[in-house]
DNA sequence: TTAAAACAACACAAATATGTGTTTATTATT
DNA sequence: AATAATAAACACATATTTGTGTTGTTTTAA
């Protein structure tokens, strides 16, 4: 994989974390309500991951924010 | 699969679509930018596949659009 | 209307995410 | 310091995307 791919994940998982905590949420409490599982949302968050369209929906739903908030950081 | 999430994943092949021929661009100059697969951009426009965040970077940076652009349609 | 370009629709192997479970480490709280 | 809560780090089977190739259909342009 490309660097600044593996950038992008990462920065994706980064801001989704803060997000998170920003709402007072345990990953568990969050793969809850997203109904995927606890495991799921850690390997995100740690750029593990090149999660998928289906997972980012149930995510930002379950944030109650828009989809682009998790985009919302520099991508270079 | 969930419906809303497939509405999703259709919305968001739909939005690929147009941006994409806004630019005047065929599915394989796109695809050869973005350094993926032909097949792979009809796919994801069609809405046969719930892409990755990989993907959609690839595909992000070569329209020379920011990601958020892909996500710009309702929700609901 | 014919030829060329663009796209859809298959199939199939390989790579990766997902789902599930368990164990260990870290962080917060008492 | 001890306990509880949270997150990381494994492993492994399953599902899905990705990558590659081929063939048929539709659209565009000569």
């Amino acid at each position: 994989m490309e660097n600044e791919e593996k950038k992008f994940i990462e920065k994706f998982g980064k801001t989704l974390k803060q997000i998170r905590t920003e709402k007072k949420l345990s990953q568990e409490m969050l793969a809850n309500d997203a109904n995927i599982p606890i495991n799921q949302i850690g390997r995100i968050e740690r750029g593990e991951i090149s999660t998928s369209l289906s997972t980012i929906f149930k995510i930002s739903r379950a944030l109650e924010i828009p989809v682009q908030e998790l985009f919302n950081f520099e991508t270079k």
